[in-house]
DNA sequence: TTGACTGCAAATGCTTTGCACCATT
DNA sequence: AATGGTGCAAAGCATTTGCAGTCAA
């Protein structure tokens, strides 16, 4: 998503465009790892160094209520990290090196659906995170 | 697994029985939910009302460690949520009430695997947990 | 005996908030 | 003008840690 449709989705949303947010969307949009609150507040501040951290977590919660953002708790760190809603997929975390891969799978996706109808429930929300470890081919 | 048996583990790592720690055990073998250190904190003083909450946080950190324990951070609260480790199993948390259910699923173990090979990766972790509203029939 | 363990209280570190000022609408 | 947003600093809160005393082995 661009920085325009995230802009545009907080007005739908009654937020109002001030600097700030629109330096943080922009930061997001660009992100194309999964930034902690620390990073999006380092890379905000390199275009506003005005900003402040107590903005950048207000921010980041308001677009998750919104669900334009993903808040991840990757229990590798102890910290949230975030990214922009795009499509579905689940994550990779190479337990070594950090590094954050995406899959998508549907076979997965129709399972936990079963899963969660067998016994009883709708599904609402589902997380999904594998820790591997690289295999030397 | 029982008390005992959480003992034994306990001395074979070459941990010291003491009070507290089969205090803990003990709260641990017995509790068939998934409680958060806080409550396995109140649990324990119940039994011996001299037992500190940093004993609770160091146990339960060094059993982790072992392997003998689970540590959950499910998204619905802030804190970490603890069980016995026994056979592999995942969660459906339900959002209204914060109920726990366990699941077990073959076909998605395989999945898992299937997966992270597909990446490049071997599989040593995994967290899945669903999240849903219950479905009046 | 002695090194591991404990309780206590203070420290940590991420995150949230109260407040007074400021900017968008 | 009014309301919502911001920066700052202080507060919160789960968790960790330093320390001196205690206890299992």
């Amino acid at each position: 998503m661009s920085a325009q449709d995230l802009e545009q989705k907080c007005i739908d949303a009654g937020l109002k465009m001030t600097t700030p947010r629109r330096v943080i969307l922009n930061v997001l949009a660009h992100a194309h790892d999964h930034p902690s609150v620390e990073e999006v507040y380092e890379r905000s501040k390199k275009k506003d160094p005005s900003i402040s951290m107590a903005t950048v977590y207000r921010t980041l919660g308001l677009l998750d209520e919104l669900g334009l953002v993903f808040r991840h708790e990757f229990s590798d760190a102890d910290y949230a990290r975030y990214e922009v809603n795009e499509e579905h997929h689940h994550h990779l975390i190479d337990i070594d090196s950090g590094k954050v891969l995406e899959f998508q799978n549907d076979e997965i996706e129709k399972m936990k659906q079963k899963i969660a109808a067998n016994l009883g429930y709708e599904l609402v929300e589902c997380r999904l995170e594998l820790y591997g470890r690289k295999l030397k081919k």
